[in-house]
Formats: structure tokens, sequence, C-alpha cells
DNA sequence: CTGAAAGCGCTAACAG
DNA sequence: CTGTTAGCGCTTTCAG
């Protein structure tokens, strides 16, 4: 491969192999109606001469621009980075999202939107104005947001939305939630539990229900009530705290206990240890999010892991498929499903002790 | 603002603001000789509109692409993501390099490279080649790897190195790793420790030297010796534990440790546990990264924080005034320097209970 | 199956 | 200070 300093075009690609500008292009695009003989020819030269399409170009003439824009929360992504707290979720996407474009000559990047409807509309806008990306993915709270999607539809842009089971345009990714929460409900019933406690996330991730709706109807399932069993929270520490204290402190006490995330579950294990309630003897514990931090507390917890670097995977994937004309026909929606790791922080309900 | 589903071009902007496509170019780039009131009208007409220049027509027009590309080792940080260990290198990265950039109208792309020399060259020259990337962000192990940084000068992109204190092109920018070794040192030396060890990284990391300086320069200073206190390691968790071993099995054993990063630290801690070697009543230990982990272990780890966000939003603001001409004469190496947080793994040694 | 022509949205270089 | 003229590298027509 000669090393030019200057940019090799698609013209010199042309002259080399002694074609048109469009034969080369032809082959780049991997379009039918090109002899054999002509595309290895012109393969040839590319490889000699190092050449590489540039995306603004091809973007220019009309056609893709290789670009995937994953969407995430401004706010939410900010504040987990600063406070470092050891969420992934954006490192897993990238694991998957980034390497399954890049195996397809396509890249993504990350996009950081506001929650506020009013900012939403103008900044993707603008991303969409500035990238013309060829898709776009989606992820809670933002994943159902009929603004946003609209927009996408309007501007024919591919979008897979995560987290969501709602029909519709746009691919529905789901890692769902409520068979997650009744797989971890289950764990602990055939653990031996009965009074399991449980801590919701915020109204606004959709998520949030289903996931108490597994938990519910798992223990509906297994005869066990849920009066005075459901706290809630907002996936924030401080809201664990408070619901720990709340289901903790209640004459009946769970012997288990299910957080809808990490930080409430950290949360909780603190509050526990404060109170001289002992972690798993005394309580058993779940975490929702299996994010590095729980496998380095004491006891490591239990967690249901949330397979996101391979939803983001196969969302890439499908957007990639639509454009490409290629798409299969999927089942809406698409189903990863998450699983549970059982670590040390869920055994039997002891006999009650105090 | 008209939401518009047609893409709204410079044209669009020009025909309404009653002026040429050269006077709407102008305004958006900023530049001098166009009279305030022109300004006004056309930025009135980009509002109006809801116009955004196509950063893809930008870069073909021979201007800037906009575009950053932060360059990593792929390997490495595939493996991160993949071990789930709760690193959060790249995260700090896109914190301050992303958010540094969106300020200025730049994306960041994240870019992952073999250390293979053998393919490197091939996959910059494509990146460079298909991005056109107005600046490109080192980090180790690359970031004075002589084939990428002559490929860069080649093509006239800005570039800077993370973590590298050598003149040359591009910019250096350095957290000081000697000086965090030896802020680290120093403060156990001060705590009352003589015999302190050092687990150091790998030599393909430049820094893994400096880091290992300024623990010796610390040592010296103080007037303790440091013979059989040094043990290599790699970065990974394995090499910790065959360090700490080293370490904690010769005779004089140190009462303190430093590991080079997170991984040994925390290997280090783990195999003082199995030794029944208490900490930090028995050995105080220190790490050379503040990633969340070290915030959750027992005890929580007294660390050395290096400010890797700080560091890419510098890099970013570099890159950017240089190709704006608005550059000012910094010296070379910037150094952002890192700081030591105590926490409960760093106490007084304890008298010998051997 | 291949080539030639036109134009994507923008900026650089030049005139006025 | 402003407008006009050429392209940038590629893909889409549409002819051969």
């Amino acid at each position: 491969m000669a090393r030019r300093k200057q940019t090799v075009t698609i013209k010199h690609v042309a002259a080399d192999a002694g074609v048109s500008l469009q034969t080369v292009s032809r082959v780049i695009n991997k379009e039918p109606n090109v002899r054999p003989e002509m595309i290895e020819r012109v393969q040839t030269s590319i490889r000699k001469l190092g050449y590489v399409p540039s995306i603004a170009a091809q973007r220019m003439g009309g056609s893709h621009s290789y670009l995937i824009l994953a969407l995430n929360d401004r706010e939410r992504t900010i504040a987990g980075w600063q406070s470092r707290e050891g969420t992934d979720w954006v490192d897993q996407m990238l694991l998957g999202g980034m390497l399954t474009c890049a195996e397809h000559g396509y890249r993504m990047i990350v996009e950081l939107v506001d929650t506020h409807s009013d900012h939403i509309e103008r900044e993707l806008l603008g991303a969409i104005a500035a990238l013309q990306p060829d898709g776009v993915i989606l992820t809670p709270p933002h994943s159902e947001n009929p603004l946003i999607i609209d927009l996408l539809v309007d501007h024919k842009i591919s979008f897979a939305r995560i987290g969501s089971i709602k029909p519709g345009p746009g691919f529905a990714l789901t890692m769902d939630d409520e068979r997650a929460a009744r797989l971890a409900t289950e764990h602990l019933i055939e653990l031996g539990h009965a009074r399991i406690g449980f801590i919701s996330g915020p109204d606004d991730y959709e998520l949030s229900g289903w996931r108490v709706d597994g938990w519910r109807s798992a223990m509906a399932a297994a005869g066990l009530a849920t009066d005075g069993l459901l706290a809630h929270g907002d996936f924030g520490y401080a809201s664990g705290t408070v619901a720990a204290r709340a289901l903790l402190g209640s004459t009946a006490r769970p012997t288990a206990i299910i957080a809808s995330n990490d930080q409430m579950a950290l949360a909780t294990l603190e509050f526990a240890r404060e109170e001289g309630i002992s972690v798993p003897s005394d309580l058993s514990l779940i975490s929702f999010d299996d994010t590095p931090i729980v496998r380095f507390t004491h006891p490591p917890l239990t967690a249901i892991v949330q397979p996101i670097a391979a939803v983001s995977a196969r969302a890439v994937e499908l957007i990639i498929a639509e454009r490409a004309g290629t798409a299969e026909a999927v089942e809406t929606p698409i189903v990863v499903p998450a699983t549970v790791v059982v670590r040390a922080s869920t055994v039997p309900p002891q006999p009650d002790r105090r």
C-alpha cells in the first residue's frame, strides 16, 4: 500500500483501473451488474492505492452517511459519568453497538439529549441536519417519546427503540423486564422466601412498571401477598435508603428485597448494615443491574444481568439491514432476555432471631 | 421554528434573508467583514427556518469536518468493557472530551485501533480518509507512537498526546505520573511508613516508568531504601496477585504498597485478605486509579485521582483553538496534575505483630 | 453491463 | 463589505 500524503479519490482508482468513475462506485457499493473481472480489477487498484471512500462525499452524493446515532439522556448520563458510581451503560452500548457498526463500515456517535421536550426537538433536528445519520438508537427514557418518533419517521430515518415493547414505527427491543423481575422473584421464592420486598424505579421509565408487574405476578403465582412490600424509588442512592427504611422498618419486614437498580440495592445494603441487619443471613438482596460494583460489595450481590451490549448490537444490525433492504421480517418486539446471576447475597431465609 | 420535513439548506436561508450564499456562509463561520445588520438578518432567517449546516457538505467545501477522533487501544478497551471491572476511562474521556466538543459545535468519535503496528497505519489511514477529522486525541499506549505521529503530521491534522511529556508535534498532556507517585509515597511516609512497596505497570506504557521514578525519588528524598520493594505487573488482576505475593512473602515485608492501577490494587487487597494480612492495620494500600470500584471495597482505597476528563477537555480545546488560529502559546507538556484522595486503606504502620 | 452528465450543500478564490 | 464562479468526492439519473 503506497503511503500517499494526498487523498486518493475515486478518480485515481478509476484511472488506475482504466474504468469509469461509475464502475468504481458500483464496486464500492457492491451493486449488481458488474463483471467479476471488472470487480477484481477495481479492487486491486483500491488496495494498491489504499483508497477509502470519504464518508462526507458519499453522503453528499445522496447516499448513506454510515453514521448511527445513539441517543442517551443527557442529564442522567452526565450525572453517571461524574458521580463515578460505576454504571457502565454507555460502555456496554459502545461494546455492542460500536463493534457491530464497525463490522459493517458504520460508526456510532453517542449523542446526549435533554429530557425536556422543549429542547429535544431542536437538538435532535440539529443532530440530524448536521450528521444526517442513517439510523438512530433510542434508549430509555426516550424510547417511546412521540416527539422523537414522529421526527424520525418524518425524516425517514431508521431507528430502534431499546427498552420498549410498544408496536409502531422503529424496531422495539426489550430485555423483558417483567420476565427478569419474575425470575428474580422466583429465585427467592425457591429459596423459601415469602415476604419479598420490591423497590421500584421512577415512573418516567416505563420499565419501572414492568419490573413491578413481574414481581407481582411471580408473587401471585406462588400465592404470596404483596401488601406493604412495595416501596418507590427513583434510581438514586438516597431514594434507595428511604425505600429500604420503609420496607425494613415495618413490623412484618421482608426477608428479601429486590431493588430496581444497583444504586438502590447498594443503599439497601448499606442501610441494612447500619441497622445491624445482616445480608444475606437476615436479608437476601437482589439488584436489577449487574454493574461492576455489585460484584465487589460484601457480600457480592445476586443480580439481574441486562444484556445491553447484545441489545445494542441487535439494534444496529436491524437498522443496517433495513437500509440495505436485506431486512428479514422480525417479530416485534425483539426480546433479548435478561438473566439472573446468583452470588452471595441470596440464601434461604433464616429463623427470625429478633 | 418551522417544522420542515425537507432539509433546509444554505440556499433557503440566503433566499429568505435576501443575501448571497456566501454571506450566509460567512455568518455561519463567524468570518469578519460582514455588517452587523446583515449578520442579524441572516441569523434571524437561520433561526426561523431552523437551519443547521450539514457537516458533510461543510467538509466537502474544503472546510472543517467538526469531528475529533479519540483513539483508544482496541484490545484493552474491549477487554475492559467485557470484563466489566468498572474501569471508566472511556466514560471520563467522553465526559471531558465530548462535552467540550459539543460546546464548540464539534463531535467526538471514539475509534479503536490495534496496537499491532501492522494494522495501525492501515486503520488510521482508513479512519482519516473516511472521516477526515479535524483533530485526533492519542491515548496511552499510543501517545508516542512514531507511526501514528508521522501520519498525522503528514496529513496536517492537529493532535494531542495524552500521557506524554515528550516534546515534538502535537500537544503533549500529562497528569504528571511521577509527581502523583511521589505524592502517594509521601503520604505514606508522613504516616510513618518506611518499607513502601510498589507494583509497576507494563513497560509498553511509558507512564509505568514515571510512576516508578516518582516512588523512587520520594523514597530517596526521605532516605529510605527501595531494595526488594519493587514488583512488576502488567495492569492485570493476575499479575497483581503475583506481585503482591512477591512483596508480602519477603522477609522484611512492606507495611504499605502502592499499586500502579486499580486491578492490581484489588488483587493485592484480596491476596492480603487470604493471607490474613489486614488492610489497613497490617498493610496500607494505595491504588493508582480512582475507578468506581475502589470506593466500594472494604476498606475503601486511598487512591490517586487521574483527571482524565479534565485532560480530555483540555486536549479538545487545544485542538480546536489551533484550527481556529486562536491558539495561545502553550507550555509543553501541559500538566493537569493528579491528586490523592485519602480513604480508609492508609493508616500509620502498626507495631509488628508477626 | 458500462459510461457520461448533472448535482448534492457548502466554501475558497476571486471580482466588484 | 458583498456577490459570483468553481469545484470538493461521490452518487444518482439516463444513455449507450
